[in-house]
DNA sequence: CAGCGATGTGATACAATATAACAAGTCCGA
DNA sequence: TCGGACTTGTTATATTGTATCACATCGCTG
């Protein structure tokens, strides 16, 4: 696995929640609870999620509660919600959703990339923050004049447990 | 370009197809045209294709040409082959395939990485490879032990031509 | 040339992803 | 508290991707 699997993920939850709730008191916008429940979901996973997976789990826990369902276009909105203040990313490749986990200040640096190891094998996925990345991406966007915005890139892979796997099989 | 790579995947795809085809005259089994185009297919990339990805590949190469579109069933049919004499594998996870590459270190040798700008606006793309991305990469990936496969990155933002729009409207 | 495996063709099943359109509810400042 | 903007609910449907069925035809090989 890329990441520690023992550790407490309810720290992630927290850190992430609060660090959103920052960002929205500053912008002025409103992390509601159904935004901040699809965004639980996703701090609570180190794997990209599907908007489905979100709304299963939502879903799961409502019935459990009595509640009543929600819809899939209520998990679209929150996660435009949440993309459009960069709270969480998009993975393109797969049409996942994660939760920026790299702290409150991560965000914020200038001319830095974010990069997730997405393992093909058990689908997990490491997030990580470059400045020299950042640097050299700016490199090449300014050759032609490019502007970025913050980037995202997308490593495809094995990771090292399933590397170890792959040896046996 | 603003870096050429001089990998060239002929290579992996001559060492793929001689083994696939040794495979299936020891079974007595017939490797066809159509099932070696889909194995190249896979042997030519180092990231899992999905069926329609190998489909529309081939069909592309064949419209070059003005022959006839293959149907999706002709691609599982081949891939079904492939599978059951263990030249590719199904990644169940991805619902994609991977030719069986059986050197153990040909995913490291690469150290390239294509870049995607993408024009938010425009949508144009340019395309560019990066051996010292690469390199930037895979000392990344060596941190936490990842094993990655040719890296591919898109970058949104806006291009040239876009910025100036912006300037003025 | 006969038989059988391979391929072509068209239809369709099924799931996942995503959005449209409109109604109803809720919050917040004036 | 009123009005408007934002948010959510509801229903329906679009779009794409994944996969298989049924049957006709081709073409290799014995």
């Amino acid at each position: 696995m890329i990441e520690m699997s023992d550790h407490d993920h309810s720290f992630c939850i927290d850190r992430v929640l609060a660090d959103a709730k920052a960002v929205c008191a500053e912008k002025g916008v409103r992390l509601t609870d159904q935004r901040q429940s699809v965004l639980r979901v996703l701090a609570a996973s180190h794997v990209p999620s599907s908007a489905y997976d979100i709304l299963n789990q939502l879903n799961k826990e409502r019935k459990e509660k009595g509640e009543t369902m929600l819809a899939p276009v209520s998990i679209y909105r929150a996660l435009e919600f949440l993309i459009q203040h960069g709270i969480i990313h998009r993975i393109e490749s797969r049409n996942a959703y994660v939760a920026c986990n790299e702290g409150p200040d991560a965000r914020h640096r200038h001319g830095e990339a974010t990069i997730f190891l997405l393992c093909d094998k058990c689908g997990r996925a490491a997030e990580f923050q470059s400045e020299s990345l950042g640097g050299l991406i700016e490199t090449i966007a300014g050759k032609v004049k490019f502007s970025p915005n913050a980037p995202v890139m997308e490593i495809r892979g094995l990771c090292e447990e399933c590397q170890k796997l792959e040896g046996n099989g």
